[in-house]
DNA sequence: AATATTTTTAATCATTTGATTAAAAATATT
DNA sequence: AATATTTTTAATCAAATGATTAAAAATATT
């Protein structure tokens, strides 16, 4: 009889190679559309190895959708936390950031915002975790910026949403945007680059004081 | 033995029970995380009967998302095509419209994104056929504004994906957005509401020559 | 080398799920 | 009213799917 888990600390390969077919094709399709045998297939594994390491399919999804949530969010939070850079240094740095990544990884915003709105109560502690004190240090770091004059008094959700958006949006709109304005691959990729320099402009004409 | 489709042309109410108790739930879900035994109950109506007027469960979705398609495309396309009206106005009009529509229909816009990356090729005509002439247009017009020296010379990607980008995101993103900026329901709508104007604002400057 | 433990496999189970069928009920037609 | 047609229902089917089992193979331990 198969123990339920494994005992030995040796992280075989096995196990990797699940969870990286588990994560390629939960990212890709999500929870429902992604069947248990397409992962074993894609893993080059027995169907029964799946729930001999992770016990069942929802248990290896919360494992993947934790690390991949966590890794979106990290580059935001991250990057507010640092101390002894300016807004706009932090701006210019996550915009950068994080375009290099949605390259790399261009189904990871989709598939988080599906779950969030599938689960958005077991998410909420996650991100209280990831983010909590980011959100005091980014307050207040635009209250005295608005204090000493530099940025006019915008709300923090619209900065936000400004700055997350402009970065995320079009790589989850891709299809739809290549579509409608003629823009191939390559010409995405550049464009993509370009934003790099002006989303941080665009931000901070909406952030000037007037 | 029933017939295959109905023949009268009496829209009887259990028709429109399932394509709205469809909609509902397709559009939440997704097409794989909904089961027709959802949809028949949700409509209060026997199985058999869905396939019975609609013959099968992908069929149903079909009509379901092109008709959702049509809808979230239409707003963009239809105020584009208007001849007589500046850009300006042009873009004023569209946020607002847009912003009124998700708040009615919050789910739309990741139903839609999701549905377009699974089946690209299939929308592919649909698009062409919605926004083919409304893409010269807006060109055109882009042109001549900028020949005219009144913006400069921004790639229409850019315009299409910050307009859209600025409208649509804080609907997809909104439980992840109110969770970081801890801003609640009714804020959130008021916040949409002030991005009737502000967006367009941003947008101007965004386009302004300099 | 012998034994114990862990990992892998093939076969199978039980449930879910989309779909069908045949009969009953409701409605329309004559 | 009698008959035909359409709509609805309950029962059932077949395939898909997540999960389990028992045995075999591989590996580790003594």
């Amino acid at each position: 009889m198969p123990k339920a888990k494994p005992v030995t600390v040796k992280e075989a390969s096995t196990e990797e190679k699940i969870k990286e077919a588990a994560r390629k094709l939960f990212t890709q399709k999500g929870f429902s559309a992604t069947r248990t045998r397409d992962i074993a297939e894609e893993a080059g594994i027995n169907l029964a190895l799946l729930n001999y390491y992770f016990r069942s399919k929802q248990k290896l999804f919360d494992i993947i959708m934790m690390e991949n949530f966590r890794q979106f969010i990290r580059g935001i939070s991250f990057n507010f936390l640092e101390q002894n850079t300016t807004l706009d240094q932090k701006i210019t740095k996550v915009v950068s950031m994080y375009i290099d990544f949605l390259t790399q990884n261009p189904d990871l915003p989709l598939f988080i915002l599906n779950e969030l709105r599938n689960n958005p109560e077991q998410l909420a502690s996650n991100i209280d975790d990831q983010v909590g004190s980011t959100r005091a240090k980014l307050f207040s770091q635009l209250k005295i910026a608005a204090e000493e004059g530099k940025i006019g008094d915008i709300n923090p959700f619209h900065l936000m949403a400004n700055l997350i958006g402009l970065t995320v949006f079009p790589f989850i709109a891709r299809p739809i945007l290549q579509k409608v304005t003629g823009v191939t691959d390559n010409q995405f990729n550049e464009l993509m680059q370009q934003r790099k320099q002006q989303i941080p402009l665009w931000i901070k004409t909406m952030l000037s004081p007037e």
